[in-house]
DNA sequence: ATGGCGGTGGAGCACCGA
């Protein structure tokens, strides 16, 4: 069972990049962030021409998440529990049911949080909690899950190419740290750091002053496994070569396999 | 680095991202 996550900075921008990508890594499950688009513009007939069924739950101009899956989606849960007056869509979770067995899967996309010591930054903060909340239900469930997407965070300064540079942003200020470190705690494994301790592993590289070239990276999108799918982790990767391709997202796909039960 | 880049909405340039 081959799950990714991918922040695609627009899916109808990069609807060619996605069909290319599906075709080459035939990831089983694809967990996308920023669709920035509602459900309608979605472009669901090219992907499902791929084999996949889709779940979306999208947002006009900002934010928008989606599953995509080979095999049947079930129990789709569109926004995060917690706060009935959140408005925006940042979260969605279903239930996929392959022939060797169900696995949870959530697509989440956290907020940033810039710049800090606003009203931005206290919204990260919530949204933080009640996912916490969240995901210790999930594991009350004894379930192979997994939580996938854009985390908006760098966790310790060896995600980060020049640690120093992020010391006043959001994604590693030592609350948004903690936060992510807690929701771990609860009984989570990190896919990409349960596979290598190397440096220089990043999985986002900003458009401006040549950040890419440059490889001023960071890692801050992640798949956080429960106990019944981290028993099953084979391996964890990183497509960095997509972000080469011309007119890339910021991110690249992140892709853990789970071996069969 | 004084967001230098890219996407959206909507037809300017403000807002957002990380």
């Amino acid at each position: 069972m081959r799950i990714a996550t991918w922040n695609v900075n627009s899916v109808r921008q990069r609807a060619d990049h996605l069909a290319t990508w599906l075709k080459e890594r035939a990831p089983d499950v694809v967990c996308l962030q920023e669709l920035k688009c509602v459900d309608e513009a979605f472009p669901a007939e090219a992907i499902e021409a791929l084999g996949y069924n889709v779940a979306v739950h999208g947002q006009k101009t900002f934010n928008g998440v989606a599953i995509l899956s080979k095999h049947p989606l079930s129990d789709v849960r569109r926004g995060l529990p917690g706060d009935d007056d959140d408005q925006q869509a940042r979260y969605i979770e279903a239930l996929v049911e392959a022939p060797s067995g169900a696995t949870r899967v959530a697509s989440i996309y956290l907020p940033n949080g810039n710049p800090i010591g606003t009203e931005k930054f206290a919204y990260k903060l919530a949204w933080m909690e009640r996912l916490i909340a969240h995901a210790r239900d999930l594991l009350a469930l004894e379930e192979a899950t997994v939580l996938a997407g854009d985390y908006n965070v760098i966790p310790e300064p060896r995600d980060a190419r020049n640690p120093a540079l992020w010391v006043d942003d959001a994604l590693f200020q030592p609350e948004s740290r903690g936060a992510f470190r807690r929701l771990c705690a609860l009984g989570y494994t990190e896919a990409v750091r349960a596979t290598t301790d190397a440096d220089g592993v990043y999985t986002f590289w900003d458009y401006q002053a040549g950040a890419w070239q440059k490889n001023n990276g960071i890692r801050i999108d992640h798949l956080l496994l429960s106990p019944q799918a981290a028993d099953r982790l084979a391996s964890a990767s990183i497509d960095k070569h997509v972000r080469a391709w011309e007119k890339s997202s910021d991110h690249v796909p992140v892709i853990v396999d789970l071996s069969d039960r």
